[in-house]
DNA sequence: CTATATTGACCATCTTTGACTATTATAAAC
DNA sequence: GTTTATAATAGTCAAAGATGGTCAATATAG
């Protein structure tokens, strides 16, 4: 079922594995691939966004390169103010899958609790319109907990 | 005489006697039983919903697939059946938090995930009336990142 | 007759590609 | 040395391809 893409984003978090950053040729990668040389732009915009705590720069020209680059962060009450101004008031189901992706990654959450918080966020957990919040509250409550039979049943095995 | 439905199920029964998870191809199975694409749905839904013990997660596109994931056992899933039973359409903020608290003490949820689902259904993480789902989902996902960074700087310790 | 099953039309989402564009380095011309 | 042409990169965006989902109409089994 590994997908290209899929494929790519691996290729590109093992030569991360290391060093926070990395530097490659777009075309290169592309044809390592068998693929057209926009597929690696797709990989990057989808897998390695900012939200994902990834920066990319890039060079065109002779000696050109795509760098990639893992964000660091200061402290952690530095980086959970960052996360909230980023949230702010309104965030898609996108964006914020993103950012627990990274705070999966980032070792701060495990593999179930990050799945717990898709949970409880999801499109299909926030049923509107409600009238009460006792509504809303059993809605979000029954998707986390079928998501914590699933997390049981595989024996606390964090794969997300 | 055997249904068609009743085949399906079958099959994906069979496939499933070892792993408690599978995957596959909705197309491709349709495909298989000279059937609708939707016939699989309404296999998986009528056969496999989490009342039957089964979650399904599924991705579209290409390399899209299907997955059924199987709860251990039927006692837990008669468990949760039970649980979800109990939350029903609305549920208070105190009768969830009872139900939590036992979660954990089963041992069922680690003290991070307990203090993680309670603070998406929080009061406080509510906010009503709202008018977007993006709104909402900021409400209580702020609030969850609130409660990880906590967890975090507790030395990810598991204290209930 | 009623409950269950089946299908098909239409929708949503994710991926891959290709044509066209933008930028940079290097070599050539002056 | 500056200007100009050419080659070598990378970026953007929209279209096409590849899946799966939903729902209402229809058919079938009991």
């Amino acid at each position: 079922m590994a997908q290209l893409s899929d494929n790519i984003e691996q290729f590109i978090k093992d030569l991360m594995h290391e060093d926070a950053r990395v530097d490659l040729r777009r075309n290169e990668l592309a044809q390592h691939f068998g693929c057209a040389p926009s597929q690696i732009n797709y990989v990057l915009a989808t897998r390695f966004s900012v939200d994902h705590g990834y920066i990319i720069e890039s060079r065109r020209g002779g000696g050109g390169y795509v760098r990639i680059v893992r964000m660091q962060t200061r402290s952690e009450s530095g980086f959970l103010d960052m996360l909230l101004n980023r949230v702010g008031n309104s965030i898609s189901e996108e964006t914020a899958n993103a950012i627990i992706s990274n705070l999966a990654e980032k070792g701060m959450v495990t593999g179930n609790e990050a799945a717990l918080i898709r949970s409880a966020i999801a499109r299909s957990a926030l049923s509107l319109p409600v009238s009460s919040k006792n509504v809303l509250r059993a809605a979000v409550f029954r998707n986390m907990l079928i998501q914590v039979f699933r997390n049981y049943e595989e024996g606390k095995r964090d794969d997300v």
